[in-house]
DNA sequence: AGATAAGGTGATGTTGTAGG
DNA sequence: CCTACAACATCACCTTATCT
């Protein structure tokens, strides 16, 4: 009985919502976590030494911030659905863990298990799902919608469902032959428009994701999921000196610093450049320490901004000037 | 004007179901 | 076993707002 005027209660929310320009899902997945908070806090009235103690024992259980302050935010706009304006704790971003990159052998292994299978029409599919993750960094909603039409002329256009942010990427030559090839031979044609296709229609979203996580598992890497390959993409890009500037059109960033965030690891790789270089400006130190002869390493040019030139020189017995 | 935080929502992990 | 679908809690990506 009470209950039911709880969920009245909900649906209200959940319309009042919608109504402040949340979309419906968002909408929804609010009005779930007050629900779920309800067993935990007193949601009629405000009580903030309860909403402390919750976010106490949250934390003891190793709950993420980023979590917590969604669940304050929902908070908050529950008590001013009903009519209380408050201010709820908030918390600090933590830093975003290390994204798993797959390696080349990692991506090497897996294609080449994909061959060998027997069964064509799913395996041919699989691996060029795979490769055309890794030669758009498309993501896997993007993958998904997919259709026939939007191969064209070398090319893919991959839709992005929300803001209209849509990019046309371009694709190694091989495999855009490859993808007709496929739909041509091995696509099973249970859907009309869709480029990758399942037994009951366009490929499903945690079919797909299982495929991968699959693959990752036989090959001794559980953390791999689609997203690596997005991830895999822009790095490769990167480390092989695309700018930074191209990365960002391609992966459809809509500011720099989203992009930013996958340079991290070209750093690490200008990191173990540099410290293969001092590797071996420290072993002249070790053979040369004790001798009185000063010699200096040559280990690079240099062009000055007023075009001159020069040669880039470190003398071993003080390495640590260099840079 | 560039850094940083906040906010919205898509992605992921987990668990479970079910027909071939 | 394989393929496929679903709910849910939690988290991360990316955009926007805010602060220097």
């Amino acid at each position: 009985m009470e209950n039911e005027l709880f969920e009245q209660k909900l649906q209200e929310f959940v319309t009042w919502l919608i109504g402040n320009g949340d979309s419906v899902s968002t909408a929804e997945r609010r009005a779930r976590r007050i629900k779920t908070l309800k067993k935990a806090i007193n949601i009629e009235k405000l009580d903030m030494k309860q909403i402390y103690s919750y976010i106490e024992s949250r934390m003891r259980k190793g709950i993420k911030k980023k979590t917590l302050r969604i669940e304050m935010k929902d908070l908050e706009y529950w008590f001013k659905f009903l009519g209380i304006n408050t201010k709820l704790p908030t918390f600090k971003k933590e830093p975003a863990p290390e994204p798993f990159i797959p390696s080349d052998d990692l991506i090497k292994s897996i294609l080449n298990y994909c061959e060998k299978q027997p069964n064509k029409e799913v395996w041919v599919r699989n691996k060029l799902i795979i490769e055309t993750f890794i030669f758009t960094g498309a993501r896997i909603g993007e993958l998904i919608n997919l259709n026939l039409e939007d191969l064209k002329d070398g090319s893919i256009y991959i839709r992005s469902e929300k803001n209209e942010k849509n990019r046309l990427v371009p694709l190694p030559d091989e495999l855009y032959k490859e993808l007709l090839e496929y739909i041509s031979k091995y696509r099973m044609n249970t859907d009309s428009r869709a480029l990758f296709t399942s037994k009951r229609g366009r490929i499903d979203y945690f079919y797909l994701r299982k495929i991968i996580k699959e693959l990752g598992k036989k090959f001794g890497k559980p953390e791999l999921h689609p997203h690596s390959f997005r991830h895999y993409y822009a790095t490769t890009l990167l480390a092989n000196g695309m700018d930074i500037r191209m990365v960002q059109i391609l992966l459809g960033h809509a500011s720099i610093s989203s992009t930013q965030i996958y340079t991290h690891i070209s750093q690490q790789k200008v990191g173990e450049i540099a410290r293969d270089l001092l590797n071996r400006l420290f072993r002249f130190e070790k053979i040369l320490g004790n001798s009185e002869q000063k010699v200096q390493i040559h280990v690079g040019a240099l062009t000055y901004r007023d075009g001159g030139t020069g040669i880039l020189t470190v003398c071993p017995e003080s390495p640590h000037n260099f840079m």
